[in-house]
DNA sequence: TTTAAACTATGATTTAGATCACATGTCAAT
DNA sequence: ATTGACATGTGATCTAAATCATAGTTTAAA
């Protein structure tokens, strides 16, 4: 797991306003709004595996995927590691410790090769504060991810099967590539990595895999994950045995 | 289970807005704006049990929680109950909903006589779209709303004891009340609603409780648990056997 | 003031899924 | 081509907690 080595490039204030406009958030910004964060924005990248925040640290920023994916994740006191969101380009991430002002809630990591833009809670309240259209935008994105964890609390009071199932149908609705065969989910996730998601063990896992991919249920391409019956894992998502 | 026979009473617009002024959510509010909701402002009443919404519901509202307590709860396709929340006077109930214009995510009980202000979102979501104060004051409560699911998200994969111990000192920090022999959590709350909380079964929950009863960590007066000793009750929770 | 309905307590049994153990497979680096 | 680091696949065993069963207790209603 290589570390901290976060490399900074340094784009132009225009290159930085391009990036940022092609971002979905930022289009409830008028322009000199996204002129001003163009010019303090910093734009970094991050290598598969390494660290963007920790649980624990001040949240002064908020991060707007333009390439790549991070996982948000926490390690339990009993040694666990659950993932509690996965974020792709065009969402943002650690928004909540900017907005609150408190420590960051959880552990941020990219798991590809991934940029993101820096955006200071002192460049960006401002704006919030002058623009309600951005305040309205960032309650939408809150609410979202609200709705999406109270279904992941949900998940896990369910039967392991149920819960793969349902983890799986949405994974292929965030990432999901339509294909011949299939729905392809478009993430390289190791066993490991989808029983952290799901939060069970990996061997748990494999097993309720393999009986899938048997009944043609799903497959493998190349290291992602193919769902070929999309109905019938919808019915096991929903406890229709 | 007593159902529907909510009942409303017809105070004053100025009796409403004293109740607004009261709740802690409105004062980020100019008093055009709290004259304005307090014309439209309906106040409604609900006996211990009663069904505010359901799952699946139109969510055209939010409540303002003036006195009572309301649980926010959703049954998995396998028919366990799960409760997501817990909210008192002061607080907000049905934001999500209101906010982003999707069904109610979850059922929404009284489970005390509970008195609400009902806020339309056409009255609403204007004060939003002018008052960014009051934008702000809501990403607030989503923030807090969004650490507190990340929580059960994270406590739903620890063993039973330590979730016990954790949900116990939350509630505690919610409803707590320093009596001479502890901190008293001010809810009558069933084994078996506690179970809906912690998401386990009745029966694992009374013997933990039993156990701890024992060791004079925990003790019951009067249908209320007393936390005798926070701080054994804490280390559990933090895995610290 | 008894009768029902709901809640608490606890033992016995079952079970889903974790843990352990090890074989096999893959692929990048030397 | 060989090594080593990871990832996958599967049996065998163990265990935490669910389920089942039944008795006692409190609360509220008739």
């Amino acid at each position: 797991m290589p570390d901290g080595s976060k490399e900074t490039r340094t784009p132009s204030a225009q290159d930085k306003k391009s990036l940022l406009l092609a971002h979905t958030f930022i289009e409830s910004l008028d322009d000199e709004d996204v002129d001003r964060l163009a010019q303090h924005a910093r734009l970094m990248t991050y290598g598969s595996g390494e660290t963007i925040f920790r649980k624990g640290d001040p949240g002064i920023s908020m991060l707007l995927v333009i390439k790549g994916c991070v996982r948000i994740s926490t390690i339990t006191s009993e040694a666990k590691e659950i993932v509690l969101n996965l974020i792709q380009a065009g969402e943002v991430v650690g928004e909540i410790a900017l907005l609150d002002g408190k420590e960051r809630s959880a552990d941020a990591t990219a798991i590809q090769f991934t940029e993101v833009l820096v955006l200071e809670r002192r460049d960006f309240l401002p704006i919030l504060e002058r623009n309600p259209r951005a305040a309205i935008r960032m309650l939408e994105v809150l609410c979202d991810r609200l709705r999406r964890t109270s279904e992941q609390v949900e998940d896990l009071i369910l039967t392991n099967a149920v819960r793969f199932a349902r983890v799986l149908v949405r994974l292929a609705e965030q990432f999901g590539n339509e294909v011949d065969v299939g729905t392809q989910i478009d993430l390289r996730l190791s066993q490991s990595e989808l029983g952290k998601i799901t939060g069970t063990t990996r061997e748990t896992l494999n097993r309720q895999l393999a009986e899938w991919r048997e009944q043609g249920i799903i497959a493998l391409e190349s290291g992602r994950i193919v769902i070929r019956n999309m109905r019938a894992l919808k019915r096991i998502g929903d406890g229709d045995r």
